[in-house]
DNA sequence: GCCAACGTTGGC
DNA sequence: GCCAACGTTGGC
């Protein structure tokens, strides 16, 4: 099973409001990048990913959940790209920062580290492992 | 608030 | 199909 990682300015759209919508979820749109959509395309239903927080914070502080697979976009007037739904799993115990992530060397080789600016990355299996080590959360597979 | 990095657009 | 210009993102 594949995992993701997604990115939000808080102030936009935090773990919070995310919480808030709890099992109904949230369409995550808005996304305007080719590789981003192409990540969303690949998403099946279930499939877990880390909520980051982008600007404020600069910290991983949860788990979600995609809630539904990948739609056309209402947002988008071009018609070209989609969204999926995404729906809040459970905090991390600890919030893990990029800075934390730019000191793990399990962990140089993250999109996040590489490649900031995509909105919507993949997650290995070994670096997700990682990642729920550093944030004391030990039962998520 | 600045600026480097990068993706997208559009003219040719 | 190239590439310069432009806009946006996001860390600092």
């Amino acid at each position: 099973m594949a995992h993701w990682l997604y990115k939000s300015e808080p102030n936009v759209w935090s773990w919070d409001d995310q919480v808030a919508k709890a099992d109904a979820g949230e369409p995550w749109n808005g996304v305007r990048n080719f590789l981003a959509r192409k990540h969303l395309q690949a998403m099946k239903k279930g499939e877990l990913g880390f909520f980051y927080h982008s600007n404020e914070g600069k910290e991983i502080v949860g788990i979600v959940e995609v809630s539904r697979e990948y739609y056309p976009d209402p947002t988008d007037g071009t018609g070209r790209f989609g969204m999926v739904d995404l729906k809040a799993v459970k905090p991390l115990k600890r919030p893990v920062t990029l800075q934390e992530i730019k000191q793990e060397p399990r962990l140089k080789d993250m999109v996040l580290v590489n490649n900031s600016r995509l909105s919507v990355q993949p997650v290995t299996d070994a670096e997700w492992a990682v990642l729920l080590e550093l944030g004391a959360v030990s039962d998520q597979g």
